[in-house]
DNA sequence: CCTGAAATCATACCGAT
DNA sequence: ATCGGTATGATTTCAGG
């Protein structure tokens, strides 16, 4: 057996017109395909053609508005690190599913290591985020530890393969 | 002086219209003006100068495309925690600019508490994981501790104010 | 992968609330 | 001041080559 058992399509392959798309997508979102297709240098057809391809094979995964935190008056953003207890090793799929469906969660890291996962959470306030660390992490009887870091600030760039 | 010396506009109001157009907009960036304003139940006119109003408020800080690290030859995921040497504490913001640059960097995480910060880093494998660690992190003067862990999965929601 | 025609969409303007 | 309807020009999209 080859290296192609895997359920992702890593051999799709990407030309010079893909990922001149794709670098555009992620710039502006909202480009019309008319734009897009000039700066890319084909046609507007040939490009909305490509940019399906891109979205039907899994490349594109979404296309998605920015929003500012703060804005929402979510003025706080922290990193809780979450260790979960030796004897309920086999319910982290369902804790970290449970803990990503909540609305003040806007990541959440699955990880190998010391931590079993990482959650950054946007919150109102300090309470906010007492609330939601007693409440959904604390009181849960998979629980083992929490760790809380402030998050001073946050920077957020594009998929980039070189 | 009250509370209103912030930099942000925090006091920018939103009301239902606002909320329910950028929750369609996280759902779908590319979601057309016309069906968007369908949705939100107001004119395609009145839609599109909400959308432009949000956007020059800076409560919606751009439209980008998801796209998935392993379709760009990027199989692995980690987050790597960096310490920071106690006499180069005034370098931290000076170093995680540099390191916010570098192209395998998706996210950096600027901390309060044990880190100075996180980098979630996206890389071809885990030569490219080390490499990357020796030649940025651990060969810095600046850097006293680094810690790898390995990101099984990664979820990420839109934010959403409750 | 490109051209061209029909359908759809974006947006400025203006009256009404 | 903001919203909704209408007209016009731009854009998308699907044939067909």
């Amino acid at each position: 057996m080859a290296e192609s058992s895997k359920n992702l399509q890593q051999e799709t392959e990407l030309d010079e017109v893909d990922r001149k798309i794709i670098a555009e997508l992620q710039t502006n979102g909202r480009i019309t395909n008319a734009e897009l297709a000039e700066r890319v240098g084909v046609a507007a057809s040939t490009c909305i053609a490509r940019v399906r391809s891109l979205v039907s094979r899994r490349v594109i995964t979404g296309f998605t508005a920015s929003v500012d935190p703060r804005a929402m008056g979510l003025g706080l953003q922290v990193l809780v690190s979450v260790t979960v207890r030796s004897g309920a090793r086999q319910r982290i799929r369902e804790l970290s599913e449970e803990i990503a469906a909540l609305p003040e969660v806007m990541q959440l890291f699955f990880l190998g290591g010391d931590e079993d996962f990482i959650i950054h959470l946007a919150a109102r306030d300090a309470d906010h985020v007492r609330d939601f660390v007693i409440e959904h992490l604390s009181a849960h009887p998979a629980v083992s530890s929490t760790r809380t870091s402030i998050v001073f600030s946050h920077f957020q760039n594009p998929v980039r393969s070189e």
